[in-house]
DNA sequence: CGGTATCCTAGCTGATACTG
DNA sequence: CAGTATCAGCTAGGATACCG
């Protein structure tokens, strides 16, 4: 009886909707890609990673992450000051279904248009 | 062989980027929602159970979402004249993710903020 | 009915500082 | 190093009006 699957007229994306704010925003997907390759990243390792993106850009995106429950950041009272980033067990999981997203993109992608640049973030 | 899977360096997001940006606007998720529960849907009826969109937006969202191969609409010449809209197989497919995700969504419902209240118990 | 053409605004984004 | 504060530009989104 979990409507997640049958719903038929309540929102079955109403749970999603946050979560996809957020993900949705930009550099957030690739925030997170250059996270599940490594076990913690630090704020400029990951801005030099991105290269681009702006800290103020880059503190937001992260702090909406952490908002989410999708990332943690660890503070080490130090000086000069050490913060490493990493995914959450949450954010692990989620990373397999946009595998399956990627997969799904992949094996649909345009074969005329061919208007997804290889790289290209997305800008502008 | 394929590194949908395994690609450690390269950009695995690439692929999706585009579609992401569609995904990610406003009312593109409830767009395919309703879409998923009917086959076929006209214009304003579309309008009418997302309440609250504007033809302008709604007409927008509808173009890039045939752009991207997830919609497909039928023109009946005729007067009135009746437009109907239908997902793809690619969009399909797709629908198995986003209820992946969905999954996803519900399991980790923040249990302590409870910021995603399905339906705002409590407001603001 | 099923859209377009216009215009306007909130807010995301980015550049440029400046701190602890 | 890891951010915040501030300001500026652009654009997505919405309201409104109109047409085939």
């Amino acid at each position: 009886m979990p409507e997640e699957l049958s719903e038929a007229k309540a929102n079955a994306t109403c749970a999603i909707a946050d979560v996809w704010e957020v993900l949705g925003r930009r550099w957030t997907l690739h925030i997170l890609k250059n996270l599940s390759t490594r076990n913690v990243i630090r704020f400029n390792e990951l801005k030099r990673a991105l290269d681009g993106i702006s800290s103020t850009v880059l503190a937001g995106r992260l702090l909406e992450l952490e908002r989410e429950g999708l990332v943690t950041k660890k503070i080490y009272p130090e000086v000069p000051p050490r913060v490493e980033y990493s995914m959450t067990p949450q954010a692990r999981e989620l990373e397999v279904i946009i595998k399956d997203l990627a997969r799904w993109a992949n094996k649909w992608r345009r074969p005329d248009g061919m208007k997804t640049a290889a790289i290209a973030p997305q800008k502008k």
